[in-house]
Parts: structure tokens; sequence; C-alpha cells
RNA sequence: GGCGCCGUACCCAAGUGGUAAGGGAGCAGUCUGCAAAACUGCGAUGCAGCGGUUCGAACCCGCUCGGCGCCUCCA
């Protein structure tokens, strides 16, 4: 998502951006899953990457302009190849081809290693056939019952890290912009990466390097070994709030962060972001609302608007501070309900409504028309201990509009016989269904869920 | 052992030399039949600890402590 943020800002500033996202469809993983459930490699990804396309489109992380994937790309790896044994930065070992990382003096340049450092904590099962224990495969010649492409060396398939030189060279050209990542990749995955793509074109690879920090849950590192470990689409399903809610929720609570640090996933911390992000939907509510006493400074809304916009755009522009640049809506927000307290113009609350569009649009943010965020009601407990299949069975219930303005149509007569006890009834009612009424200075009831 | 990221109030979090943004929670007040929302006020003499440099340090230097990652055919 960091990079979602990060292409979305760029276009935002004026810059045409290409984004690429490698898809790695053959390793060793994807065949073994693949003979132990007797399809073929195609099958496991092709499901992956759909479950994978789904759970970013909850999160609403746009596609990307290309999506490459491995399998698909032989023959520029094949070529790629072919570029570095020419170069005498490759060798030939019974089929299988691998990098000679002595041959390449700037190798551990990005992660700051050196090949001496390196060798020191190389565990003890090098392949005997290397040159050197850190030099490592760009194409493996096929065992029986694994998926082969033809190449000058025997059939065989490319090795882990050439794939994404080789998309990006063909997608991007032998030198782009930007590379980004987990910090976890920098060793070995981009570090091979630079090797490879430099050793081969002679020119420079990415001219910036983006690495994002990690979730923890609880202050713990996330791992099945601890048995904390779950998904985004986990997230979705326990979720009590809409798809929609649920994943704007998500977003704001990974702006808050810088996209460098770790980032401490609680039930607490989505809390908060829920709390923080009613703030600024109830604002939007009494934006959408016409001006019923008219008026206004539409000069000092300007000033507010230009004053956030500033601070946000310096927030970004500043390596992509975003939980700044959230402290700069947040501010608006503030603004904004002062000037509400005197009165906005219904023109005035059009203008501003859209000046959280579109901040919203670089980070994916206030899109929504409507904050449901209590749709989802889950069901009593008694009920998930049944062996239903899905496991969890979501109820939806939803009272039509028609019927909650009835009802607080009916609150606001019980309010003018000053019968409060049926008023007050009503209010509860509707409570239990996650709805929450506000009663206006003017004596009209506003209602969200 | 080597290379990194991080440690700021009850919680989240910005801030890389000029005297601690912002949000959430909480408390008090305004408004209100009550509630909700909004607004106003309160809230770290201190930034993991110790020492140093400086007129001045959360920020620079050194050491220590704590959390996490990488150093491996997971990409």
């Amino acid at each position: 998502m960091v990079f979602d943020v990060l292409r979305r800002y760029l276009e935002y500033s004026g810059y045409a951006v290409t984004f690429v996202k490698n898809f790695t469809d053959v390793d060793d993983k994807i065949i073994k899953r693949a003979n132990e459930q007797g399809v073929s490699c195609d099958t496991v990804t092709s499901k992956y990457i759909q479950a994978y396309h789904e759970d970013m489109g909850k999160l609403r992380i746009r596609a990307a302009t290309e999506e490459p994937k491995a399998t698909e790309h032989i023959a520029d790896i094949i070529h790629l190849t072919e570029r570095l044994i020419n170069k005498g930065l490759a060798y030939v070992v019974d089929g299988d081809v691998y990098f000679e990382v002595s041959q390449y003096p700037e190798y551990g340049r990005l992660s700051k290693r050196r090949l001496e450092d390196l060798q020191a904590g190389a565990r003890v099962d090098v392949d005997e056939r290397k040159r050197h224990p850190m030099d490592f495969a760009l194409w493996k010649s096929s065992k029986s019952g694994e998926p082969a492409w033809e190449s000058p060396w025997g059939p065989g398939r490319p090795g882990w890290h050439i794939e994404c030189s080789a998309m990006s060279i063909r997608h991007l050209g032998e030198t782009f912009d930007i590379h980004g990542g987990g910090m976890d990749l920098i060793f070995p995955h981009h570090e091979n990466e630079i090797a490879q793509s430099c050793g081969a074109t002679g020119k420079e690879f990415a001219r910036y390097w983006i690495h994002n920090g990690f979730v923890q849950i609880n202050k713990e590192k996330m791992s099945k070994s601890l048995g904390n470990f779950f998904t985004i689409r986990e997230i979705f399903e326990k979720s009590e709030w809409s798809e929609a809610v649920t994943g704007e929720i998500l977003r704001y609570f990974l702006l808050s962060t810088h996209y460098h640090g770790p980032l401490d996933f609680s039930d607490q911390a989505l809390k908060e972001a829920k709390n923080a992000l009613n703030g600024f939907y109830d604002l939007f509510n009494r934006l959408k609302e016409t001006a019923e006493s008219g008026g206004g400074d539409g000069g000092s809304l300007q000033t507010a608007i230009e004053r956030s916009k500033k601070s946000f755009t310096q927030a970004m522009d500043d390596d992509l501070n975003t939980s700044a640049a959230v402290a700069a809506l947040q501010g608006l927000r503030s603004d904004m309900n002062k000037l509400l307290r005197v009165g906005l113009s219904t023109e005035d609350r059009q203008t501003a409504r859209q000046a959280f569009r579109s901040f919203g649009v670089v980070l994916g943010l206030f899109q929504l028309d409507r904050w449901d965020f209590n749709v989802r009601i889950v069901p009593k407990p008694a009920q998930l201990v049944l062996e239903t299949f899905p496991p969890t069975v979501m109820v939806t219930k939803q009272m039509v509009e028609a019927e909650i303005d009835g009802k607080v149509a009916e609150r606001i007569e019980a309010k003018k016989r000053r019968d409060f006890k049926r008023a007050d009834d009503i209010r509860a009612e509707l409570k239990s269904l996650g709805i929450a009424l506000e009663d206006k200075p003017d004596g009209t009831t506003r209602w969200k869920r």
C-alpha cells in the first residue's frame, strides 16, 4: 500500500507513472504445491494471483500498469543470462547458470555488506560447484516432474532473482526511477537484481530504492510459529464493519505511521483509526446538508484549504510523511468545523467536501458516500459454535431508509409532545440496529449508521 | 559476530541543533429535555538510560538497555 500511495502522490504531483508489479509464478514452493495437489503451476499461481487482486481491491489499491509474470518472460530471462555469460559475469555448470559475485566489484553496495562478512555468515550446505558461496543461480536445470523451458544450457527454469531484472528491463527500460519492496528484500534479492541488471547493461538500474518496514502484532513479529499470523482476508472476514469501511480503516491505520518504521497491529489501533475517521465522516455528513442559515465566510474557507494543502504537500514531499500529511487533514477538519459553526453556504460546503476528496484521492481515503460502519451484524456466539460452513455466517441486516426516516419523524413528534420516554425508546431501538441519531439545533434530526 | 530499522504523554504518532505538531482515549466547561456531534480548556520542565560536544540537544558523538528484520534455494 505504501507504493500505491507513492504512485498516487506522484500522479497528483503531475508525473506520469508506469507502475509495474512483478509476479514470480514459478519457484520451488509453487512446484511443490502443484505436485501435491496434482495440478499445474499455473493453476496454483492464478488462484493466488486472483486472491491477491481481490484483497488489493478491498484495500482500494489500484491495479498496476503492468503485472508481468516470470513465465511469460522466459525469452527475456534467457537473453539477459546470455549477456551476463558473454560479459564474464556468469558461468555454466551442468546446465545451471550462476552469477559470479566476485566478478562484480559493486556487489554489496545496496545492503552495505562486504563479501568477506557474508562468507562468515554463510551456512554450511554450499553447493560445491559454485565458485563462490554467494554465487546465485540465474538458470536452473530441471529435475524430473518440474516445468521446464528450452534454453542454450538445456531444459530448465529461471533462477530466483533474474526474473525481476528481466521484467523490469522489459517494461521499464534498463534504467528506471524507483524500485520498492520490503526491507527484508534488500539482501539478497535487490542486491542481486542490481548485480544482474547493472552487470548486463553497464547502466544504472533503479535511481531510487524505497523499502518499507514491517507489521508487528502486539509488539511481536507476525509469524506462523508464534501463532499470530493472519491475512488481510481474515481481517475483512472478522471485521464487524462493512467491507468498504474496513478497507478505509485499514488504509488510515497504515497511513498513520511512516512507511519506514515498524507498524504495530492491534484491535485497539484499528478502533482508534475508526474513531478518527468517524470525525471526518461526521463532518462530511454536515457538509452534505444544505445551509439553513446561509451566510458564511468563503474567504477563510479558501485560506484554510490553502494552508492545509501546503502542509499536506510539504509532508508528502518529505519522504512520503503520511503521518504528518494526515495531521494536515485533521487540521483542515478542525478548521472546517469551526467555520461550520459560524455558517457556511451550500456552495462553500461543496467546496470544502471537494477539498477533502481531492486530498483523499492521494491517500485513498474519503471517497465513500456513506460511512455505514455498523452494517454488518455478527451472529451471536452460540451460533458460531455450530459447525456450519462457511464457519462464520455473516448476517446483514439493514433497515430501509424510509423505515428509519419514519422512526425519526415519530421521535420528533414525541419530542414535540415532550414525551421524552417515547423519544428515548425510539433512539434506543435504532441504536440497537446500529443507527445513531443526532438532534440538530433547528429541531430536525440527522441519523447515521 | 556483521549490516540495518525502531524506542517521544494512557494509546497511536510527527519532529534530525533553537527550546516538544496532530489524533484517539480521559477529565472539565459551552450547547442540549437527555444524548450525540461540535467548540473551548486541561494534559510530556521532558523525548529508553548514562556520559560527552555546544550559548543551546529528542535531534550530533560514545557507551549501555530493549523490540524487530536481514546475513540461507522465500521472493
